[in-house]
DNA sequence: CGCGCTCAGTTGATCGATAAAACGAAGCTG
DNA sequence: CAGCTTCGTTTTATCGATCAACTGAGCGCG
């Protein structure tokens, strides 16, 4: 039978193009790929060496239609932003990418104007099978998302939690609170006692449980009481940093060390004390938040989230091994990364 | 015929779905959705309302098969970079996907832990039909990647050019000299004669070309001569940017005006200024390069690279309206953004 | 009347892969 | 030796949409 002309076809070879070259039919073929132990070892070898020549690769789209799993999940790529997950962004976009890869699924990246359009979009991308589950992010409080999609039947997980009902599913958070309270205890276990907050303006979940964990903390090795207004909120900039820093150190009783919300605010913070002529780690302790790189290069200790475990946890959500979506609610735990900035007092 | 049982169906609508509730064929449904001029006007009514009674929207893997068109492009997204594209890495991305969504394709995010293996990847991404195109950028001088694509026939195109043959093709640029030149050509407007240039270490296309219109424009203007040693080199990193600003400031003669080649140089060279109790945009100038939000917060002027411009020609080049890939060569120029940094001189 | 033409829509084939069922040849059983 | 399994492979049907070819009715014109 001879199926196929010789001539190589345009495009990459198909199914049929292997078979023909194999002498066997397209569903041996696909057996091969799929089921090995099903073929005959003489024909399962005989198909790899034509499927090695042809260098074929299974369409992707095909396989898709077929089995009806699209082999991918989506995520909205905001526009710039001043949220706290900004310098994080592309952290946790290649976290989700190679978490995604890791069972053998693809991130579709997609823009939305308007943010009411969300939903709505991703509504309509798994409706039209393009994927098959979305992530969400920077969520706010009584955010419309996780409703919206519920109600669509659309498979969704967040980086956040999005609900104060403790039963509430569908995410995957870092305890905000705990980071800030390991860093409390370090700085508590090398001598300070006067420990300052500098956290982001009140009414957005992520810098306020930063801000309780501090309070929890503080309270927890009985330094509460001698603080008094030794946290403060202000914009998540250099400059807001410095100066609420400043505004500090400044004090009659300043603090010995400072927790900041961010590395932003710790890097403006540390302006502050240079400024003053102190010197970092000696004089004032100081500690940012999520670890970014010009933490790495400014030797100052701050808070890993551990987005790799994050992406892995939301993808394994969306896309359980068997079958359907599961709920989750996983709350992990950051880590503190020592260095120059916060050392054992002498 | 009674084709389809009433009872709906699990999973959404599908052509045939709609066809049956509008008692057609599916090709008239097909019809009217993508030529609807060539369905009667009754009948496209008719069939128009069942669409939007089923809430059908035609299954995208199911016409990526049909059509051969995945309506995707491919871009790896990095782990954390200390490349110059770090800062503008989630702001180029967004682009992509916008520009993307205007001509109906998504974007794809992978993830490859060894680099040797992007180009692999990528072929292996266009071999399975999962996307049309990809998009490479961050490169470097005799970057493989290049010939390897264009070797296996995979669609590319490149953000930044990385070929110094004035033929190649393939790649979208903003004109790093001319960024620098206009900032120069800014400067001396406003009265500057001594204008210093931080800029990135040598050995990289972007530093490299960044330094050399530097030196272009001074030569221009005529104030090369006078500027020995006026441009140095560094890490791009705040300290960086503070220690070599400090350098050029102390020096006998003194520039009364930088050009950095980064807005983190710039934060440094700010902090340097401060540091020696010079007024900012009064005794010294200072112009950073790539606007970033903490550019705005700084009030620092700053070199604007087009980025919706760039997504738009890339995806353009990758996905023409008019059938095959088709050769770009574009060098876009970038804007300069005037704030308080850098007064005219009174 | 009959031939050609347009219009509106239907039918059948196809994209590439896979699930389910059918099939033929051994091998075993009683 | 008929009847039942098992194994390895082929056939057939299917996922959902689109392309190409076809049908049948209505109209105009010589």
């Amino acid at each position: 039978m001879p199926a196929r002309p010789a001539v190589p076809r345009s495009g990459p070879a198909t199914i049929a193009d292997v078979a023909a070259a194999a002498g066997v039919s397209k569903q041996t073929v696909s057996n091969v790929m799929n089921y090995p132990a099903k073929v005959r070892e003489e024909t399962r070898e005989r198909v790899r060496r034509a499927v090695a020549e042809l260098g074929f690769q299974p369409n992707r789209m095909a396989r898709a239609l077929r089995s009806s799993t699209a082999g991918m999940i989506a995520c909205r790529i905001e526009p710039v932003s001043s949220h706290s997950l900004a310098h994080l962004h592309d952290r946790f976009l290649h976290a989700l990418a190679e978490a995604g890869q890791a069972v053998g699924r693809h991130l579709m990246l997609f823009a939305v104007d308007d943010a009411e359009d969300e939903a709505a979009t991703c509504v309509q991308l798994v409706r039209t099978g393009s994927v098959e589950g979305v992530v969400l992010y920077n969520l706010v409080p009584g955010d419309p998302r996780p409703p919206a999609l519920r109600e669509a039947g659309v498979p969704f997980v967040c980086f956040g939690r999005f609900s104060d009902d403790a039963e509430a599913t569908g995410w995957v958070d870092v305890d905000n609170a705990a980071g800030v309270g390991a860093v409390v205890d370090h700085l508590a276990e090398c001598g300070h006692r006067r420990i300052g907050f500098l956290g982001f303006p009140e009414g957005h979940r992520v810098g306020d449980d930063r801000a309780a964990g501090w309070v929890t903390a503080m309270d927890r090795h009985g330094l509460l009481a001698g603080s008094h207004r030794l946290d403060v909120r202000g914009e998540d900039t250099w400059v807001s940093g410095a100066r609420t820093a400043r505004g500090l150190l400044d004090r009659a009783d300043p603090p010995t060390a400072l927790v900041a919300a961010s590395d932003t605010l710790a890097a403006g913070a540390l302006q502050a004390v240079r400024d003053l002529g102190l010197a970092l780690g000696e004089d004032v302790a100081l500690v940012g938040y999520d670890d970014t790189p010009s933490a790495e290069v400014l030797d100052l200790s701050s808070v890993r989230q551990p987005l790799p475990e994050v992406g892995r946890r939301i993808v394994e959500a969306l896309c359980p091994a068997g079958g359907t979506p599961v709920p989750v609610a996983s709350l992990l735990a950051p880590e503190l990364v020592v260095r120059g900035s916060s050392r054992r007092r002498t």
